[in-house]
RNA sequence: GGGCGAGUAGCUCAAUCGGAUAGAGCAUCAGCCUUCUAAGCUGAGGGUUGUGGGUUCGAUUCCCGCCUCGCCCA
């Protein structure tokens, strides 16, 4: 309702514009006023025209707000201030509209999106860093498909990498395994009751330990993890075939911990698959014929193939179509004829690929632009559909996955660098619409206090205890694990709605533990706006009051109890409200409190656009909170089950129904279920 | 050395394209449960927005210098 209505005004204040000024602004700035008295929305544009029109910014708001008459939805339009123009909207319509309404317009044409997100090494536990990643990624699709597009959830996975060949190394090493004996580990695993992922953390650490510790054996046993990668990434081998179950039964582990969480995937792409069918091969001819890459024959470079990085200037190698050289930067560039050492290397001199080579060709295949695709097979079953991972060989009846119009990629912003390489090569390939659908959805890293790492039982440098967070570090073994945070969580609730509800039933308990654990840790990471680096501490993360997920459950509890003692369901509530007049209710005495939760709940789709707009899930998680403080602050001051005025109470009815309403979908896009009672 | 990001209340964070009195939560203190769930509510204290300049009707926001911290690249 709210961005509707908005969008109307500006209409009409371009027309005003246009007559009065033959003004024609680009933009036109529409605010929400600091405080409801003053309006539903505030214009600022008297300030910029007073330069222009050389005339005192009151009078000009004076002359706009006489010529703008009378708009629909609207009862007045105030000059306020200096030269503020507020927009005061018809309060009884507006919710008449709000409770008829709650929405989202389908758009004329679906955009086929692709978000990947998790995209953990599959050689150790997930830790809290990775939840952020995967709740990010998982939130940002539920926003995009409430918005209407068609999107696909791949999962990454780097089963080649040096991360497994670490663990690979571990177990055939120092463990001494063999094939058969690893299967019977992981058995033996199973049967205790233990996590492979957890087995890994540690082994992990203490193979990456194994590397440095012995002064004389350090060269030999590089070469070893070298050979071992090389093993792995060639295929067809007992190392390739170890680290092959190792690494598939670490990502089902990461599958499952993802889906406590409510966190699936459609697609899991693997690196093995993009190295065994050649998409690298495509996509160095591509790259080799558009002269993105060029052979480099002298300097540190020489004997590889290189790409200029974006924004430098090149300066030598072969010629490409492109913009010209600015001016400026022809200038401050060593404009010798020297080789661009600072070009990133895309294939050794020894003819290995880099990884920002192997994910150009990847994302060509994203965009449907490699011209190979992979093969496929199921690997995980959700109630509602299967999850695919890629396969050298397939089977039938799998969806049709990449060939999307706009990626997000869920990433850190430590990679920011290796995303502008990949996103500058589809650029210079000519695929400049695809380049500019392609978002690196960066976000901070999460990391420890110092205080957490002590409480942990980690030892602590006098260095690091002076900083305000410690980088986790999955080398050292080093984190938190996101299973153990779950349970941690999980307990902590559990005990608390045991001791409020000892009435319900075991089941019914553990659900609303688990629903209310889910909810404080989803909305603890989607509080923080993407840039910050979370300094995670459990005292934070385990916190169930104020600005928290349990917060925004319990005012969709009281809601529900409400209804339960009203005897009316939400909807019939939302239905009688069109029966009254609702108007006397939302101003004057003894409405404080109303009309700013029917004004917060008419504002949810402004907010899904601007979290699509600007890719960040915080805002919506924001103004979820502002809606149940509204809330709870009217949920004081009017009490609706004993109110005696009967068309007074359907509109009270109905401010907690269009609470209930909007609280509930905005949770729903955050990931977040909300209990009957908590 | 180059690039990116950050510095806001005791702590953790917001602040939409440059707008009205810089807002929340936590913590502290003082109150509110025989009335719809107190995981809640009310109130109080707490700020030279790192620092020095500049741009203008107006700067936490934009520009320049400096300081501190983090990350990435060589």
């Amino acid at each position: 309702m709210y961005s509707e209505l908005q969008k109307k005004l500006e209409e009409r204040l371009r027309a005003v514009l246009r007559s009065q000024y033959q003004i024609e602004p680009e933009k036109i700035v529409i605010e929400q006023p600091p405080e409801v008295a003053f309006g539903e929305y505030a214009l600022p544009l008297a300030f910029e025209l007073a330069r222009k029109l050389r005339k005192a910014p009151r009078k000009i708001a004076e002359e706009i707000v006489a010529a703008l008459g009378s708009v629909e939805g609207f009862i007045a339009f105030e000059v306020a201030g200096a030269g503020y123009i507020n927009a005061r909207l018809d309060r009884g319509l507006a919710a008449h509209t709000v409770a008829a309404g709650g929405e989202v317009p389908a758009p004329e044409q679906p955009i086929h999106s692709l978000v990947e997100h998790t995209s953990i090494n599959p050689n150790k536990a997930a830790h809290v860093g990775h939840l952020r990643n995967a709740i990010l990624g998982d939130t940002f699709v539920r926003l995009l498909r409430a918005a209407g597009q068609k999107v696909d959830v791949q999962n990454y996975i780097d089963n080649t990498g040096v991360q497994v060949a670490d663990v690979v190394v571990g177990l055939m090493h120092l463990e001494g395994l063999t094939l058969s004996s690893i299967e019977a580990l992981m058995q033996r695993l199973a049967a205790e009751g233990r996590r492979i992922d957890y087995y890994c953390w540690d082994l992990y650490a203490k193979t990456s330990q194994w590397y440095e510790a012995d002064p004389a054996q350090k060269e030999a046993r590089r070469k070893l993890r070298l050979d071992t990668l090389h093993a792995i990434e060639h295929g067809g081998n007992e190392t390739a075939e170890i680290a092959e179950i190792i690494s598939t039964a670490v990502l089902r582990r990461h599958v499952e911990t993802m889906l406590r969480l409510g966190i699936e995937y459609d697609l899991l792409p693997r690196e093995s698959e993009i190295l065994h069918l050649h998409f690298w091969d495509m996509a160095f001819e591509q790259l080799k014929d558009k002269g993105v890459l060029y052979f480099e024959t002298e300097g540190k470079n020489k004997g590889c193939w290189v790409m200029t990085r974006p924004g430098a200037v090149r300066n030598s190698g072969t010629d490409r179509t492109g913009e010209p050289l600015r001016e400026e930067n022809a200038e401050s560039s060593d404009a010798s004829d020297g080789p661009d050492e600072d070009a990133k290397v895309i294939v050794r001199s020894n003819g290995t690929v880099t990884y920002v080579g192997k994910d150009i060709a990847y994302h060509l295949w994203k965009f449907g632009l490699l011209g190979r695709d992979f093969a496929y097979r199921r690997f995980f079953d959700y109630p509602n559909h299967t999850c695919w991972i890629s396969a050298a060989t397939g089977e039938p009846g799998h969806p049709h996955f990449g060939g999307a119009q706009a990626i997000y990629n869920v990433i850190d912003s430590r990679q920011s660098d290796p995303q502008a390489n990949v996103i500058e090569a589809l650029r210079g390939l000519g695929y400049t619409d695809q380049a500019a659908h392609y978002t690196h959805f960066s976000y901070e890293m999460v990391a420890l206090t110092p205080r957490c790492a002590l409480e942990l039982g980690y030892e602590v440098s006098e260095e690091d205890r002076a900083r305000p967070y410690i980088e986790v570090s999955g080398r050292k073994g080093f984190g938190v694990k996101a299973d153990d945070l779950i349970d941690k969580l999980i307990a902590a609730t559990r005990s608390e709605v045991d001791s409020r509800h000892p009435e319900l039933a075991t089941a019914e308990r553990e659900a609303i533990a688990k629903a209310i654990a889910v909810g404080a840790l989803r909305y603890f990471m989607l509080r923080y706006t993407r840039n910050t680096v979370i300094a995670f501490d459990f005292k934070d993360a385990l916190s169930f009051e104020g600005e928290t997920g349990p917060y925004l459950q319990y005012a969709v509890v009281r809601t529900r109890s409400i209804f339960r003692k009203a005897g009316i369901t939400p909807d019939e509530a939302l239905a009688d409200a069109a029966s009254i007049d609702a108007a006397p209710y939302l101003s004057g005495e003894g409405s404080e409190g109303i009309w700013e939760v029917w004004l917060r709940a008419a504002k949810t789709t402004l907010l899904l656009d601007q979290c699509i707009q600007t890719a960040e899930p915080a805002y919506l998680a924001k103004h979820a909170f502002q809606l149940a403080q509204d809330f709870s602050n009217f949920y004081r001051r009017h009490h609706i089950l004993t109110e005696e005025d009967p068309a007074r109470k359907k509109l009270l009815l109905a401010t907690a129904a269009v609470t209930q309403r909007e609280l509930i979908r905005s949770l729903s896009w955050l990931g977040i279920d909300a209990p009957e009672a908590m």
